[in-house]
DNA sequence: GATGAATGAGCCTTCATTCAT
DNA sequence: GATGAATGAAGGCTCATTCAT
């Protein structure tokens, strides 16, 4: 079997695991089963327990930036591409379904533990939170978005694309009706106009 | 020492720790450092670790929802009992910047785990929705909200809450001005209207 | 017990098995049982097992130095100064048969391995071998001994200690017959003269 | 390659390193390495660890024995004919470095492990301390040494020929040289005689 | 009741050994 | 026969938990 395949059989379980357990809840030897290989396996791919796991959040991590990195920047109107970003990030978790639960994790881990990584997360979750960034901006420029400090109308999209996915994780909802229910609520809140 | 008080304090230091570190990295020992007593004296306040974790984890959750239950009903209209919530919610999580970052990790947290404390999890964060529900269902009922999905909107309104801390967090913002963010977004949308 | 009673006992069982056996052969939960100890309590004496290990090598290195550095500086001729010394070294060694392999199997380790050890090793084992040169270098001034190359003669005779002792670990042989080998030999020869 | 000289590669390499790090620090692969062959290659040769190390050790043995056997058995003053023994073991012993440490490691080792190989072992060196105390007996025999307890005295030619190796081993010295320091102290001894 | 030294179950990691290529 | 990726037994070490003081 190719190496690459496998490596990515071992990070896909670790995923599966540590998106539904604890980091000292899951074994080495768990994820040695559920990739089928032998514990001794899982050094020859990963240095130890840790680099592991952050092997996993940053494989998906970049799996998610390189997906928005390759939208198309075609020209439209802001809240169509702010919706396709949003369908992409959407559609991306809905379909790595274990990373969004490592995400939205590591978001909330506090300053503890490795600096290091610490450090390269937030950067690399910048790279996210820039693309959005972006579309607000150019929807405020041309006067159709009412933005007032970019960085936080930026981390409440985020939040609410957290939530939705949330609470819709258990139904049989599509992609295109999360972002639906996004796109309504963040551009037109939910008060009723005379 | 009064036991209640001693408890407050074993329960504060490990709040402290449980939420800049990963369960695994939080000895007992440093629990017991922290509060300032002797690592036997853990076990006398609670029978292992994890039942510390949870009860802290739970602590803040029923202080919580006590403050959301303490909130006078008054009559009011509906945008301003919202606003009322939301500032109480806010405020508390201000306060207690440790039990906000429990509060958002143990809600992604996956459902391996005791089963037990998951679904007492869930209740008691059930609790605090149905809280926002109300509102936001009376707000629906007297034509002044659209909403569309009770629940989702709820839990929108959850997911703004936590980007909002969570962006504000380090800087001197105050919970009246996080409050007004979170209104403006959600009842009336960023869309500027002509 | 004491702690140093503890530790002195972990010593003891440590040197008696570490000095029959690789050092991979010897288990921790080898000498926390010799010991009479849990294995974790090892570590609250020692960090690993590798400062184990030199910590039984150092500890008797030292009493051997120490034995050494208490021998009376009386006014006496040198070959009866030199058999006191000998007497000394022998007398420790027979008392201290652990330490007596260890101490040759150090000597002639190679110089792979943590450098900071060998040379702290070489450090200390130089204390001895002055202590025997400095003799040697007396009988030589006061043109008793025939010394061409002080260090070599002085690592002769700690050559034939060492064999004298292998050669009658087994027997009912006094340490002062041992030295009454050493000093014929070493002071006289075998040859015999006419 | 010829199997037999794949052979001689992989027992200089192995004894390169076992004589220089512990036999726990010494890994197969390094060895493999070492000798430029694969890790599993050396299963074809060896059976395990255990019997490499032993082959090494016991390659050297016989070496030097062989070395003994093979010298000449010309008539000769027995003060002659120990120096050549002697030559015969410094030469083999400067040749060998690597086996002169495993050597005395081996002679200082415990009784614990494999006794197969700790009989063979006394048994083979043995023959070694045979030619050594046939020469003295000889020249005890002849009236020439005064040899009181044989195998002692061979011991401490032993003994000594080592430390003159380990304190000569760094410099620029002949073996004719540490022979010449030898048989002084052993026949003659370093007392200044009137 | 509080303490913290001692305990030992449990897990990460290593590395000798195997075997499919 | 040679190779080296895969294996998994074995052991060092940690740390939650206990209990004698």
């Amino acid at each position: 079997m190719g190496k690459a395949e496998r490596k990515k059989q071992i990070l896909d379980s670790a995923a599966r695991l540590f998106s539904s357990r604890r980091f000292d809840e899951v074994l080495m030897d768990d994820i040695a089963h559920e990739a089928g290989v032998a514990k001794g396996t899982l050094y020859s791919y990963f240095p130890d327990k840790e680099e592991l796991y952050f092997a996993v959040v940053f494989e998906g991590l970049s799996q998610l930036n390189s997906t928005l990195e390759a939208l198309p920047d075609r020209q439209m109107e802001p809240d169509q591409q702010l919706r396709e970003v949003m369908h992409a990030i959407v559609a991306f978790l809905r379909k790595n379904r274990f990373f969004f639960k490592l995400l939205f994790m590591e978001d909330n881990k506090g300053e503890g533990g490795r600096g290091e990584y610490r450090r390269r997360w937030h950067q690399e979750r910048h790279h996210q939170m820039d693309v959005i960034e972006a579309v607000l901006a150019k929807g405020a420029e041309s006067g159709v978005l009412d933005i007032r400090c970019l960085h936080v109308e930026a981390q409440i999209l985020r939040g609410m694309v957290q939530s939705v996915l949330h609470s819709y994780h258990r139904g049989q909802v599509t992609a295109e009706e999360m972002v639906d229910v996004i796109m309504r609520v963040f551009l037109d809140g939910v008060r009723v106009r005379p």
